[in-house]
DNA sequence: GCTTCTTTTCAATAATTTCGGAAACTTCTG
DNA sequence: CAGAAGTTTCCGAAATTATTGAAAAGAAGC
């Protein structure tokens, strides 16, 4: 790799994007092999993973593992080459789309079946001594239960919409804003 | 504390928001506080913090210092009592708002003052031998400025909205994904 | 204004969790 | 079987988070 201001520049951009998915709950890693695909004209290897990041190739297996379980990169065979390649999705919005769909399931998901399950566990307590404390316990949780619903379809509106029609779109709710 | 289904049911979902927190990037105790306040009908003070949900009293003093600073609780003074109480705000529009501001400043604008970086340091590239890669990850870098640009004021347009309107924002947008 | 009592903050230490590397192990291919 | 690529496990290092104890800050009474 010759220490040219491209190779600075992308440099710059990965290490910059693995400290941004640091603070969002994503191993730094694995967003910098993201990042480095992104970025990347053509398929990498491990190899190539393991050199430009300066990390074992377990760590790249496992980090590599994780972006296919979530759908963020793909694996390719190059014919003639036993080694396999992966390219990442570089369509911004299905990037956008697959990190959503995964949050929204492995950690959205749980928080409002739980807000269910409390709503459930106190629905005979209106005779208790403490009802004024319940109410407001439950008022809260009904103001969070529909919050979540509200974004989860305004996200998926939004998801459908897309680029094409975001123009549109920022119209509409610049329209409503006003 | 009673070991009434209300206490049950509260401890359930204090749980499970400093969880889901945890993997979003925030400590886990900082949510389970906020959670605490924004289930509780009245004032809570650093012992009760300390109590309920058996930290020590620095801990407990240094996550509500940090809520403070997001701008998640507000002090206040009962009169009377020397202790300082919390209050957290209950309105979740305003809090999505609070942590909405406070996460793109710290995380996204830096990114974004990046990528403006990382351009900048290419501009001069164009006649060197790696032409094509440096226009593939000059198209990368512009898609993913034009993505962050637009969820940008994407965001700002339905914090303007907020629930007020969401309803027909809602409807706009179900016309234009159609 | 000073003392005393209470609460908060800070700094050093300790514990826990997360992350990464080395090496053992598996799989595939010729 | 040999050799290369990929995976998994275990263990240590690093980062994060929490506890403790001491210092600082504030409020009430004298």
């Amino acid at each position: 790799m010759v220490d040219t201001a491209f190779e600075k520049s992308k440099a710059l951009f990965v290490r910059r994007w693995g400290e941004m998915a640091a603070s969002w709950g994503i191993s730094r890693t694995m967003a910098e092999i993201h990042a480095l695909m992104y970025i990347s004209a053509k398929p990498l290897c491990t190899d190539d993973v393991m050199a430009q990041l300066q990390v074992s190739r377990g760590n790249a297996s496992m980090n590599l593992r994780q972006l296919l379980d979530w759908g963020l990169i793909d694996r390719i065979h190059q014919r003639g080459d036993r080694k396999e390649y992966f390219v990442a999705e570089t369509e911004v919005w299905e990037i956008f789309e697959t990190i959503t769909r995964e949050r929204r399931r492995r950690e959205l998901q749980p928080v409002v079946d739980t807000i269910d399950q409390c709503q459930e566990m106190i629905e005979g307590c209106a005779n208790g001594d403490l009802t004024e404390d319940v109410q407001v316990y439950r008022d809260r949780l009904n103001n969070m239960q529909d919050f979540l619903g509200t974004m989860h379809g305004l996200l998926n509106m939004v998801l459908k919409v897309k680029k094409s029609g975001l123009g549109r779109l920022a119209h509409s709710i610049s329209r409503l804003a006003g």
